[in-house]
RNA sequence: GCCCGGAUAGCUCAGUCGGUAGAGCAGUGGACUGAAAAUCCACGUGUCGCUGGUUCGAUUCCGGCUCCGGGCA
Protein backbone atom coordinates (compact mmCIF):
# COMPACT_ATOMS: atom_id res chain seq x y z
CA UNK A 1 0.00 0.00 0.00
CA UNK A 2 1.08 3.57 -0.83
CA UNK A 3 1.67 6.10 1.55
CA UNK A 4 -0.56 8.70 2.19
CA UNK A 5 0.70 12.79 1.69
CA UNK A 6 -1.24 15.65 1.25
CA UNK A 7 0.17 18.79 -0.47
CA UNK A 8 -0.88 22.14 -0.04
CA UNK A 9 0.75 24.95 -1.59
CA UNK A 10 0.79 27.77 -3.08
CA UNK A 11 2.29 31.42 -3.43
CA UNK A 12 3.12 33.95 -0.78
CA UNK A 13 0.28 34.96 0.91
CA UNK A 14 -2.31 33.09 -0.33
CA UNK A 15 -3.29 31.50 3.20
CA UNK A 16 -1.85 28.11 2.94
CA UNK A 17 -1.31 27.79 6.80
CA UNK A 18 -4.74 28.53 7.68
CA UNK A 19 -6.39 25.98 5.48
CA UNK A 20 -3.38 23.39 6.44
CA UNK A 21 -4.42 23.51 10.24
CA UNK A 22 -7.76 23.01 9.09
CA UNK A 23 -7.10 19.92 7.45
CA UNK A 24 -4.56 18.85 9.64
CA UNK A 25 -7.28 18.94 12.92
CA UNK A 26 -9.94 16.79 10.77
CA UNK A 27 -7.85 13.78 9.34
CA UNK A 28 -5.62 13.97 12.56
CA UNK A 29 -2.91 14.91 11.03
CA UNK A 30 0.53 16.32 11.23
CA UNK A 31 2.05 19.50 9.15
CA UNK A 32 6.06 18.83 7.71
CA UNK A 33 6.88 22.09 6.45
CA UNK A 34 7.87 22.70 2.71
CA UNK A 35 9.86 26.34 3.30
CA UNK A 36 13.27 27.14 2.66
CA UNK A 37 13.33 29.83 4.70
CA UNK A 38 11.06 29.08 7.74
CA UNK A 39 13.41 26.18 8.51
CA UNK A 40 15.58 28.86 10.56
CA UNK A 41 15.28 29.62 13.92
CA UNK A 42 15.07 33.31 15.09
CA UNK A 43 13.23 34.21 11.65
CA UNK A 44 9.47 34.21 12.90
CA UNK A 45 8.23 38.10 11.29
CA UNK A 46 10.33 37.86 7.95
CA UNK A 47 8.97 34.34 6.94
CA UNK A 48 5.57 34.81 8.34
CA UNK A 49 6.29 31.14 10.34
CA UNK A 50 3.35 29.74 11.85
CA UNK A 51 3.08 30.79 15.62
CA UNK A 52 2.32 28.38 18.65
CA UNK A 53 -1.17 29.65 19.14
CA UNK A 54 -1.80 29.48 15.39
CA UNK A 55 -0.82 25.91 15.33
CA UNK A 56 -3.84 24.77 17.94
CA UNK A 57 -1.50 22.09 18.80
CA UNK A 58 -1.70 20.19 15.53
CA UNK A 59 2.49 18.75 15.09
CA UNK A 60 4.78 20.66 12.54
CA UNK A 61 8.12 19.47 11.40
CA UNK A 62 11.23 20.81 9.72
CA UNK A 63 10.39 24.61 10.78
CA UNK A 64 12.24 26.22 12.92
CA UNK A 65 14.93 24.04 13.59
CA UNK A 66 18.36 25.35 11.54
CA UNK A 67 20.40 27.99 12.77
CA UNK A 68 20.53 30.75 10.34
CA UNK A 69 24.54 30.64 9.92
CA UNK A 70 23.06 26.63 8.79
CA UNK A 71 22.84 25.75 4.91
CA UNK A 72 20.54 23.48 3.91
CA UNK A 73 19.41 22.29 0.88
CA UNK A 74 16.88 20.00 -1.39
CA UNK A 75 18.97 16.88 -0.78
CA UNK A 76 18.57 17.75 3.04
CA UNK A 77 15.09 18.21 2.61
CA UNK A 78 14.09 14.95 0.82
CA UNK A 79 15.95 13.21 3.26
CA UNK A 80 14.74 14.57 6.23
CA UNK A 81 10.94 14.85 4.60
CA UNK A 82 11.03 11.49 3.10
CA UNK A 83 11.71 10.01 6.42
CA UNK A 84 9.43 11.97 8.23
CA UNK A 85 6.44 11.05 5.79
CA UNK A 86 6.90 6.99 6.21
CA UNK A 87 6.97 7.77 10.08
CA UNK A 88 3.77 9.43 10.48
CA UNK A 89 2.48 6.64 7.88
CA UNK A 90 3.33 3.85 10.10
CA UNK A 91 2.20 5.91 12.90
CA UNK A 92 -1.77 6.41 10.96
CA UNK A 93 -0.88 10.39 11.03
CA UNK A 94 -1.81 11.88 7.59
CA UNK A 95 1.19 13.29 7.03
CA UNK A 96 0.28 17.12 5.25
CA UNK A 97 3.38 19.20 2.98
CA UNK A 98 2.64 22.99 3.73
CA UNK A 99 4.30 25.58 1.54
CA UNK A 100 5.94 27.13 -1.21
CA UNK A 101 9.21 26.21 -2.08
CA UNK A 102 8.36 24.21 -5.42
CA UNK A 103 12.06 22.55 -5.58
CA UNK A 104 11.26 20.71 -2.06
CA UNK A 105 8.36 19.43 -2.98
CA UNK A 106 10.05 17.91 -6.35
CA UNK A 107 12.53 16.19 -4.75
CA UNK A 108 9.68 14.03 -2.95
CA UNK A 109 7.07 13.55 -5.96
CA UNK A 110 9.14 13.28 -8.96
CA UNK A 111 12.28 10.80 -8.87
CA UNK A 112 15.10 12.82 -8.43
CA UNK A 113 18.23 11.30 -7.57
CA UNK A 114 20.60 14.30 -6.73
CA UNK A 115 24.28 13.57 -7.49
CA UNK A 116 26.44 12.58 -4.56
CA UNK A 117 28.35 15.53 -5.14
CA UNK A 118 27.97 18.26 -2.03
CA UNK A 119 28.69 21.95 -2.68
CA UNK A 120 32.18 22.58 -3.05
CA UNK A 121 33.72 25.72 -2.03
CA UNK A 122 37.06 25.73 -3.05
CA UNK A 123 35.34 25.05 -6.97
CA UNK A 124 32.97 27.79 -5.88
CA UNK A 125 35.47 29.69 -5.40
CA UNK A 126 37.12 29.40 -8.76
CA UNK A 127 34.31 29.49 -10.48
CA UNK A 128 33.56 33.03 -8.38
CA UNK A 129 36.94 34.04 -10.24
CA UNK A 130 36.32 33.40 -13.44
CA UNK A 131 33.05 35.08 -13.35
CA UNK A 132 34.90 38.21 -12.16
CA UNK A 133 37.66 38.44 -14.74
CA UNK A 134 35.30 36.78 -17.95
CA UNK A 135 32.23 37.26 -16.79
CA UNK A 136 29.31 34.19 -17.43
CA UNK A 137 30.27 33.08 -20.96
CA UNK A 138 33.61 32.10 -19.04
CA UNK A 139 32.06 29.50 -17.03
CA UNK A 140 29.51 28.98 -19.92
CA UNK A 141 32.78 28.02 -22.22
CA UNK A 142 34.42 26.06 -19.80
CA UNK A 143 30.99 24.00 -19.35
CA UNK A 144 30.88 23.31 -23.24
CA UNK A 145 33.96 21.71 -22.90
CA UNK A 146 33.57 19.55 -19.96
CA UNK A 147 29.74 18.77 -20.50
CA UNK A 148 29.17 20.29 -24.28
CA UNK A 149 25.04 18.58 -23.34
CA UNK A 150 24.71 20.68 -20.02
CA UNK A 151 25.99 23.28 -21.77
CA UNK A 152 22.73 23.52 -24.24
CA UNK A 153 20.58 23.39 -21.64
CA UNK A 154 21.64 26.04 -19.65
CA UNK A 155 21.51 29.85 -20.64
CA UNK A 156 25.21 31.25 -20.44
CA UNK A 157 24.27 34.36 -18.34
CA UNK A 158 23.02 32.14 -15.59
CA UNK A 159 26.30 31.64 -13.75
CA UNK A 160 24.46 29.95 -10.46
CA UNK A 161 23.51 26.81 -12.76
CA UNK A 162 26.81 26.59 -14.80
CA UNK A 163 28.82 26.86 -11.63
CA UNK A 164 26.42 24.00 -10.18
CA UNK A 165 26.76 21.96 -13.44
CA UNK A 166 30.69 22.68 -14.16
CA UNK A 167 30.96 21.58 -10.04
CA UNK A 168 29.64 18.07 -10.13
CA UNK A 169 31.63 17.30 -13.57
CA UNK A 170 34.70 18.22 -12.47
CA UNK A 171 34.48 16.56 -8.85
CA UNK A 172 33.16 13.71 -9.77
CA UNK A 173 34.68 13.12 -13.46
CA UNK A 174 30.96 12.68 -14.61
CA UNK A 175 29.21 14.88 -17.09
CA UNK A 176 26.36 17.26 -15.04
CA UNK A 177 23.85 15.89 -17.53
CA UNK A 178 24.28 12.38 -16.92
CA UNK A 179 22.38 12.34 -13.33
CA UNK A 180 18.75 12.56 -13.25
CA UNK A 181 17.98 12.40 -16.92
CA UNK A 182 14.62 11.88 -15.87
CA UNK A 183 13.68 14.65 -13.39
CA UNK A 184 10.30 15.00 -14.57
CA UNK A 185 9.41 11.45 -14.00
CA UNK A 186 6.31 11.65 -11.31
CA UNK A 187 7.53 9.23 -8.40
CA UNK A 188 4.61 6.62 -7.89
CA UNK A 189 5.78 6.42 -4.21
CA UNK A 190 2.90 8.09 -2.70
CA UNK A 191 -0.64 8.03 -2.75
CA UNK A 192 -1.54 11.85 -3.28
CA UNK A 193 -3.72 14.86 -2.66
CA UNK A 194 -2.01 17.83 -4.00
CA UNK A 195 -3.38 21.21 -3.95
CA UNK A 196 -2.15 24.62 -4.85
CA UNK A 197 -4.07 27.75 -3.88
CA UNK A 198 -4.56 30.80 -5.93
CA UNK A 199 -6.13 34.38 -6.29
CA UNK A 200 -6.55 36.87 -8.75
CA UNK A 201 -3.46 38.21 -9.14
CA UNK A 202 -4.12 42.08 -8.21
CA UNK A 203 -5.84 41.00 -4.74
CA UNK A 204 -2.77 38.47 -4.07
CA UNK A 205 -0.65 41.15 -4.71
CA UNK A 206 -2.42 43.65 -2.35
CA UNK A 207 -1.83 40.79 0.14
CA UNK A 208 1.37 40.77 -0.30
CA UNK A 209 2.18 44.35 0.41
CA UNK A 210 -0.14 44.62 2.82
CA UNK A 211 1.49 41.76 4.80
CA UNK A 212 4.53 43.32 4.76
CA UNK A 213 3.31 45.99 5.95
CA UNK A 214 2.34 43.87 9.16
CA UNK A 215 5.31 42.53 9.24
CA UNK A 216 6.99 46.35 9.95
CA UNK A 217 4.72 46.41 12.46
CA UNK A 218 5.08 43.59 13.75
CA UNK A 219 8.97 44.58 14.60
CA UNK A 220 10.91 42.73 11.45
CA UNK A 221 13.54 45.64 11.89
CA UNK A 222 13.79 44.76 15.51
CA UNK A 223 14.05 40.93 14.26
CA UNK A 224 16.92 41.29 11.82
CA UNK A 225 18.94 43.89 13.90
CA UNK A 226 18.63 41.14 16.55
CA UNK A 227 20.20 38.58 13.75
CA UNK A 228 22.82 41.06 13.21
CA UNK A 229 23.82 41.48 17.09
CA UNK A 230 23.94 37.72 17.30
CA UNK A 231 26.67 37.69 14.77
CA UNK A 232 24.60 36.34 11.54
CA UNK A 233 25.28 38.08 8.47
CA UNK A 234 24.54 39.33 5.24
CA UNK A 235 26.66 36.11 3.57
CA UNK A 236 24.56 33.71 4.93
CA UNK A 237 22.15 31.93 3.12
CA UNK A 238 19.22 32.45 5.60
CA UNK A 239 19.91 36.22 5.14
CA UNK A 240 19.65 36.19 1.59
CA UNK A 241 15.93 35.46 2.67
CA UNK A 242 13.29 38.49 0.95
CA UNK A 243 12.67 40.83 4.25
CA UNK A 244 15.77 40.24 5.77
CA UNK A 245 18.72 41.32 2.64
CA UNK A 246 16.54 44.52 2.24
CA UNK A 247 16.31 45.89 6.14
CA UNK A 248 19.91 44.86 6.21
CA UNK A 249 20.65 47.41 3.42
CA UNK A 250 18.50 49.65 5.29
CA UNK A 251 20.65 49.38 8.66
CA UNK A 252 23.94 49.52 6.95
CA UNK A 253 22.52 53.11 5.83
CA UNK A 254 23.06 51.77 2.52
CA UNK A 255 19.14 52.47 1.30
CA UNK A 256 16.44 54.61 3.16
CA UNK A 257 13.83 52.47 4.99
CA UNK A 258 10.92 53.61 2.52
CA UNK A 259 13.08 51.58 -0.14
CA UNK A 260 13.70 48.89 1.67
CA UNK A 261 9.86 48.11 1.74
CA UNK A 262 9.62 49.11 -1.20
CA UNK A 263 12.08 46.23 -2.18
CA UNK A 264 10.44 43.80 0.08
CA UNK A 265 7.30 44.27 -1.62
CA UNK A 266 7.99 43.86 -5.14
CA UNK A 267 11.05 40.76 -3.90
CA UNK A 268 7.77 38.93 -3.15
CA UNK A 269 5.26 39.71 -5.62
CA UNK A 270 7.94 38.97 -7.88
CA UNK A 271 8.66 35.55 -6.04
CA UNK A 272 4.79 34.81 -6.10
CA UNK A 273 4.90 34.78 -9.66
CA UNK A 274 7.68 32.81 -9.92
CA UNK A 275 5.98 30.14 -7.54
CA UNK A 276 3.12 30.04 -9.59
CA UNK A 277 4.67 29.61 -12.60
CA UNK A 278 6.79 26.68 -11.14
CA UNK A 279 3.59 25.11 -9.60
CA UNK A 280 1.57 25.55 -12.89
CA UNK A 281 3.53 22.28 -14.69
CA UNK A 282 2.72 19.94 -12.49
CA UNK A 283 -1.10 18.37 -13.92
CA UNK A 284 -1.38 16.35 -10.38
CA UNK A 285 -1.86 19.35 -8.88
CA UNK A 286 -5.86 20.55 -7.77
CA UNK A 287 -5.98 24.00 -8.29
CA UNK A 288 -8.25 26.14 -5.33
CA UNK A 289 -9.20 29.35 -6.85
CA UNK A 290 -10.08 30.91 -3.84
CA UNK A 291 -12.58 33.89 -5.34
CA UNK A 292 -14.70 30.83 -6.52
CA UNK A 293 -15.82 30.39 -2.76
CA UNK A 294 -18.72 32.31 -1.15
CA UNK A 295 -16.31 32.10 2.11
CA UNK A 296 -12.98 30.61 3.38
CA UNK A 297 -14.34 28.40 5.38
CA UNK A 298 -16.46 26.91 2.33
CA UNK A 299 -13.18 26.38 0.66
CA UNK A 300 -11.78 24.66 3.27
CA UNK A 301 -14.61 22.29 3.41
CA UNK A 302 -14.17 21.62 -0.34
CA UNK A 303 -10.78 20.68 0.24
CA UNK A 304 -11.39 18.89 3.31
CA UNK A 305 -13.71 16.64 1.72
CA UNK A 306 -11.85 16.37 -1.77
CA UNK A 307 -8.91 15.05 0.50
CA UNK A 308 -11.43 12.07 2.15
CA UNK A 309 -12.23 11.02 -1.31
CA UNK A 310 -9.05 10.98 -2.63
CA UNK A 311 -7.18 9.68 -0.10
CA UNK A 312 -9.74 7.52 0.65
CA UNK A 313 -9.80 8.51 4.30
C1' G B 1 4.82 89.42 -14.30
C1' C B 2 9.85 88.10 -16.25
C1' C B 3 13.95 84.42 -16.96
C1' C B 4 15.66 79.33 -17.22
C1' G B 5 14.61 74.01 -17.24
C1' G B 6 11.20 70.11 -18.25
C1' A B 7 6.71 67.72 -20.78
C1' U B 8 8.39 60.79 -24.98
C1' A B 9 5.71 53.31 -22.76
C1' G B 10 2.25 52.19 -16.12
C1' C B 11 7.08 54.70 -13.59
C1' U B 12 12.27 56.94 -14.19
C1' C B 13 14.46 58.68 -18.31
C1' A B 14 17.45 58.31 -23.22
C1' G B 15 16.96 59.60 -28.35
C1' U B 16 15.70 61.22 -33.22
C1' C B 17 22.27 66.45 -36.98
C1' G B 18 13.97 66.51 -39.73
C1' G B 19 12.24 60.29 -42.56
C1' U B 20 6.41 58.44 -36.84
C1' A B 21 11.24 56.07 -31.23
C1' G B 22 14.22 52.71 -27.01
C1' A B 23 16.63 51.39 -22.13
C1' G B 24 15.97 50.17 -16.97
C1' C B 25 12.10 49.10 -13.68
C1' A B 26 7.02 47.43 -13.46
C1' G B 27 3.65 43.85 -15.86
C1' U B 28 2.78 38.98 -18.41
C1' G B 29 4.54 34.20 -19.89
C1' G B 30 8.53 30.65 -19.37
C1' A B 31 12.89 27.82 -17.46
C1' C B 32 14.52 25.26 -13.11
C1' U B 33 19.25 18.28 -11.26
C1' G B 34 22.60 19.67 -3.58
C1' A B 35 21.88 28.41 -3.10
C1' A B 36 15.41 27.79 -5.09
C1' A B 37 12.62 33.59 -0.72
C1' A B 38 18.09 31.65 -5.45
C1' U B 39 19.45 32.17 -10.59
C1' C B 40 18.08 32.99 -15.52
C1' C B 41 15.14 33.58 -20.48
C1' A B 42 11.32 35.85 -23.73
C1' C B 43 7.68 39.68 -24.83
C1' G B 44 7.95 47.13 -26.06
C1' U B 45 2.21 50.93 -31.32
C1' G B 46 3.26 55.00 -27.37
C1' U B 47 -2.38 60.99 -30.22
C1' C B 48 6.72 61.68 -28.44
C1' G B 49 1.69 68.08 -23.79
C1' C B 50 -1.80 71.16 -27.17
C1' U B 51 -1.89 74.32 -31.39
C1' G B 52 -0.20 77.10 -35.68
C1' G B 53 4.12 77.74 -39.11
C1' U B 54 8.43 76.14 -42.21
C1' U B 55 9.06 71.53 -45.04
C1' C B 56 7.77 66.51 -49.82
C1' G B 57 7.79 65.07 -44.59
C1' A B 58 7.88 67.63 -37.69
C1' U B 59 8.04 63.99 -31.84
C1' U B 60 12.66 66.57 -33.63
C1' C B 61 13.31 73.39 -36.20
C1' C B 62 10.37 78.21 -35.23
C1' G B 63 5.96 80.86 -32.83
C1' G B 64 1.88 80.75 -29.39
C1' C B 65 -0.65 78.26 -25.43
C1' U B 66 -1.22 74.81 -21.12
C1' C B 67 0.86 72.25 -17.06
C1' C B 68 5.08 71.03 -13.67
C1' G B 69 9.87 72.39 -11.39
C1' G B 70 13.48 76.25 -10.09
C1' G B 71 15.09 81.31 -10.03
C1' C B 72 14.28 86.82 -10.24
C1' A B 73 10.89 90.46 -8.94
Amino acid sequence: MKEKLVIITGPTAVGKTELSIKVAKRFHGEIISSDSMQIYKYMDIGTAKITQEEMEGVNHHLIDFLDPSEEFSVYDYKEKATGIIKRLNEIGSLPIVTGGTGLYINSLIYDLNFSPIAPNKILRDKYDKILLNEGSIGLYNLLKELDPVSAEKIDQNNHQRLMRALEVTESSGIPFSKYNKDFRKESQKYDLAYYCLNMDREKLYDRINLRVDIMLEKGLIGEVSNLLKKGYNKDMLSMKAIGYKEIILYLEGIIPLSQAIEMIKQGSRNYAKRQLTWFRRDNRIKWIDVDNYQSKDEMIDFVIKDVSTTLNI
